[in-house]
DNA sequence: CTAATATGATACATCACTGTCTCATATTTT
DNA sequence: AAAATATGAGACAGTGATGTATCATATTAG
């Protein structure tokens, strides 16, 4: 989060430009300063005046993609659940996120604090890959990097497939599914 | 492709030059001409002298990776044998290039030409995936354009655990074939 | 060996983006 | 209503990348 001790950014500012930014990026990684602020319709200065840089704005978006991807997947998870219970209801609220998600994988991220926020990420993952197989859901033999990649990749599969029309979030999440859990027995 | 009429380049200059481009473009995707020309050792007149202009080079870049793919997977190919035998095929000769091909997913290209050759590629997916189906190695009822995603991700989940060392290329295709045919099934 | 020419180095102009600043205006707060 | 302040618009300097031109040097071809 960027803060600047001299200005207090309104609401609807800080949402317009968060908006536009994670619309631009997720359509072109060379986004500049100039057509975010064209984008939310607000002065090329704001920007500067609540986001000490670019690198300070482009952690902001991840941060906050990050978090929404958390909230998204801890809200619809149950931990008492069967496990593939809990990997279809991560599917189904992940992949209608997919289009604010997408840029995460395009730009690069040195930050201590957000790797190891996507870390967790990637740990919550594993942990339920490990479930899946005490549940004999999927087989043992296979590495839980590659199911954890397999998961990553899904989503991102299924969302474009929904950005191209060609399937329904829900279609596309049970396609996922059932393509993982086979895939991975 | 890039004509100069004044000049001829010499064949170790382009592969120079190519080869670095390659290298840093798939390391990530702010990479200067200034860039490209200390990393092959060049002037940076040089890639002035050969390319038009950074499109030029790029689509220099993207037509060659293009063509390296195209001629690998039909090097290994033999349109007698069974769909699963030319799958596994394809992704032995394919997964080991995931480290020129990245950058092509990241990059875009609006050029018509390399557009068309690309879309040649998931042609030929997708007259693989449909012999799959009438060889019943995959089920009818999973779309096509699915299962070629799957695929496209597939052979880049593979080479991503490749280069992260976790897998020997070998595996990594084993199990790519493995992971598609079940999950398809 | 000699001529032709591809390259490297450098200087140069241009351009786009960044980040800062100022001031008038719009909005919120009290 | 009046004060406080966030915003928009514009000017400004600094920076880095692009693309061109020139010339000396290295390499290749005849």
């Amino acid at each position: 989060m960027a803060k600047e001790s001299r200005h207090t950014i309104r609401p609807q500012t800080l949402e317009a430009i968060l908006d536009a930014a994670i619309r631009l990026f997720n359509a072109d990684s060379g986004v500049t300063m100039t057509d975010i602020a064209k984008a939310a319709g607000v002065g090329r200065a704001t920007l500067h005046r609540h986001f000490k840089d670019k690198d300070d704005l482009i952690r902001t978006l991840y941060a906050q993609c990050i978090e929404e991807m958390n909230t998204a997947v801890l809200a619809t998870d149950s931990t008492d659940k069967p496990a593939v219970v809990r990997l279809h209801a991560m599917l189904k609220s992940t992949i209608p996120l997919g289009d604010r998600y997408a840029f995460l994988s395009f730009e690069r991220m040195e930050d201590e604090h957000l790797q190891s926020a996507y870390q967790e990420q990637l740990n919550w993952t594993s942990a339920l890959i490990e479930q899946l197989k005490t549940e004999q859901a999927i087989a043992k033999d296979v590495p839980t990097s590659w199911a954890v990649a397999q998961v990553d990749q899904v989503i991102w599969t299924a969302w474009t497939a929904v950005w191209n029309s060609e399937l329904t979030p829900d279609k596309a999440a049970n396609l996922a599914l059932r393509t993982l859990l086979k895939g991975l027995s």
